[in-house]
DNA sequence: GCGTGATTTTGACCAATGTCAAAAGTTCTG
DNA sequence: CAGAACTTTTGACATTGGTCAAAATCACGC
């Protein structure tokens, strides 16, 4: 809960106030490798923050499971598309370790949205960092070379070679997982 | 400034108050075919409504130009990465028709998201739009071979084929300008 | 430590897409 | 309407990356 509080006022100022609020707002979630933390056609209606551990987003393909993110330590986490529209969620999340969670359900959250200016604008700045990021990913992506794809994805985000799985990380990268042992054999 | 206040207040209400004030921040622009509206290098200061025309973002790469998103009629255009930031853009902004645009500073926005909470709460709408959109572009390129994805663009996006040329497309989709051509004879 | 199942690598082959160059078609301008 | 400039198509060929199958390596429970 502390981590979580400091999380977020680092992503902007909250008063005593509201940091007293949102304790009660948030509950506790300890779940184990490999369980599924929203399954695909469930409406998804909490918004997790992971305080420890790590997990993936997949949906399926062609009878293929297509790994499109990964969530670490203080990442905010759910099926945004499922959470903000309210329909069944088109992906699964899967944790890849042991994950410590934190919950807030929509309702609680969009009190805390009508009620505080600051938590809309704390909430605002985050999606800006998400759209951001995304972004990033996004144009990263286009026109590269799986080499190229595996260089950047080491100089950008390097912790994820280390806790990852190389199948996942190929499907996360658009490539074949034999194509990825062949990039890496010949670095 | 109607067809811009009709839209902001599809995203979400507005009092007359605000409706009012808005009315005094955004200034009109009307600019030529081919002209940059941001610049690579150049650092964005402004949100562009585009109320009619399109146009495209680009970065180079290697000496080349790739298209990553198209902007059409009732679209917030800018480049995020630049305007959120304040970093130097490194993208361009290009119109393909001539265009009526209206421009709102990063100051005088951030005074109305101070000022107004329900400003705050549109914004935070309007990022959540953006974000699922991006997401939805995302999800849709990994590991769909060029006949696929020309087909999604059809079924999902079929305005832009009637106002893009088709170069411009083949870069969005990521494929070479000849791919496309081919994958279009053989429909 | 041993065995079982998962993960990763390797090899052979094939299909999809890129590249370069030229031709055909289209659009704009004076 | 002619010519220039741009856009799109077509062809030949090279390259990248995918697929399938088997081997090698790793990791965990007993």
């Amino acid at each position: 809960m502390k981590q979580l509080l400091t999380h977020l006022k680092n992503i902007h100022h909250l008063s005593e106030t509201i940091q007293e609020q949102l304790q009660h707002c948030f509950t506790q979630l300890v779940l184990p490798r490999n369980e599924l933390l929203i399954a695909e056609g469930k409406i998804c209606r909490h918004l997790y923050f992971l305080e420890q551990g790590c997990l993936r987003g997949f949906y399926n393909l062609d009878g293929k499971e297509v790994t499109h993110w990964f969530g670490f330590e203080n990442d905010f986490v759910t099926s945004f598309h499922s959470f903000i529209t309210q329909e069944p969620a088109v992906e699964n999340i899967q944790l890849m370790e042991g994950c410590v969670l934190w919950a807030i359900s929509r309702e609680t959250l969009n009190g805390l949205l009508d009620k505080y200016h600051e938590v809309e604008r704390l909430t605002r700045i985050a999606y800006e960092q998400y759209y951001l990021r995304l972004e990033e990913r996004y144009v990263n992506g286009q026109f590269k070379t799986a080499a190229e794809l595996y260089e950047n994805l080491l100089k950008r985000t390097p912790h994820i070679i280390e806790r990852v799985p190389l199948g996942y990380i190929a499907s996360y990268l658009g490539m074949s997982q034999e194509t990825l042992s062949r990039v890496r054999s010949r670095l």
